[in-house]
DNA sequence: TATGTTATGTTATAATATAACATAATGTAA
DNA sequence: TTACATTATGTTATATTATAACATAACATA
């Protein structure tokens, strides 16, 4: 509860995990599980095993590449086992699908009601999810001024990071 | 030719096109030559008529739909055909892609070295490119304060258009 | 335990995109 | 004008991403 807290109150631009990636998915699966419970569904095996491979790093990750992975730790697994996977998981608010790479990533703003940004850099692949709040912002005024309603929103911002440029 | 324009006038909208889209047409067509021209890049047969079914519509357009309209007026399409000369226009600014679509869209704003924001109606399926200042400077305040460094954007925001609410 | 519901397994195929190499068209210098 | 380099297109094959359809298993609960 107080790590959930901690992590979830900080502004994603920091993940909990630098020091400790251990403890980075302790927290994720633990809210995962949270999230489930509170809505009812279930939180399977096979859930819990895609959204930890999802959490091994702060990368995207392809479908095919999971489907790789968790066929090396559980049988009869087919592309469909994995997208209906990624499907409930995405419903559920807990995984992101990067549109402009067809990869998937572990959300990292847990328990929070979001859309979300994405930088990522195409030289070291890292991912980072933010809200920022004039971009937030800017998409309020265009719902507002172009009077379109969003229900969604694709934004991914494809660049170099501090450390790659 | 013709019988296109007129087939899709139907659907344009918002664009200054409204009441004649041939001549929407026509301006885009021209332009592309242009830009072309510019760049010492040739317009060919084949990327003025991939070009010009893009234009037929505001509306994007998938490849393999491009690929069959393109087999109708055009022997010897297969898929690279398509993708290449898509490449192409992306390359000069001509043509969009909407990611979270896998579909292609003629670029509204030409001459302009520009960043599109779209809107995409999940009703009626029209897309209008906007470039939205607020939005513009919210990306600018992204690249200073989280110094990334921006080398591509994907803004696509999905909802309904006022006609379709 | 019986029963309806949800989750997963399984097979097949659809939709999207690229690789690799051959041929054709074009531009340009000798 | 030919010869040559370059760019564009044709052609065949295949890789990548995603869904459909139906069978079986696990679970919830009456």
């Amino acid at each position: 509860m107080t790590d959930r807290s901690q992590k979830s109150s900080k502004n994603a631009q920091t993940f909990a995990c630098e020091r400790h990636h251990a403890l980075c998915i302790e927290e994720a699966l633990g809210h995962a599980k949270r999230v489930c419970e509170r809505e009812g569904e279930r939180f399977t095996d096979l859930r819990e095993q895609v959204f930890s491979i999802l959490w091994t790093g702060h990368k995207p990750v392809k479908a095919y590449d999971l489907l790789l992975e968790l066929s090396s730790i559980r049988k009869g697994v087919a592309p469909a086992t994995v997208y209906r996977t990624l499907d409930f998981l995405q419903s559920q608010g807990l995984v992101h699908k990067l549109e402009s790479l067809n990869a998937y990533l572990g959300c990292s703003q847990p328990g929070k009601k979001h859309r979300g940004h994405f930088l990522i850099c195409e030289c070291c692949e890292e991912v980072r999810e933010l809200e920022f709040a004039p971009f937030s912002q800017s998409i309020d005024e265009i719902e507002k001024a172009q009077t379109f309603q969003i229900k969604h929103t694709t934004i991914e911002l494809l660049g170099r990071c501090i450390k790659c440029q």
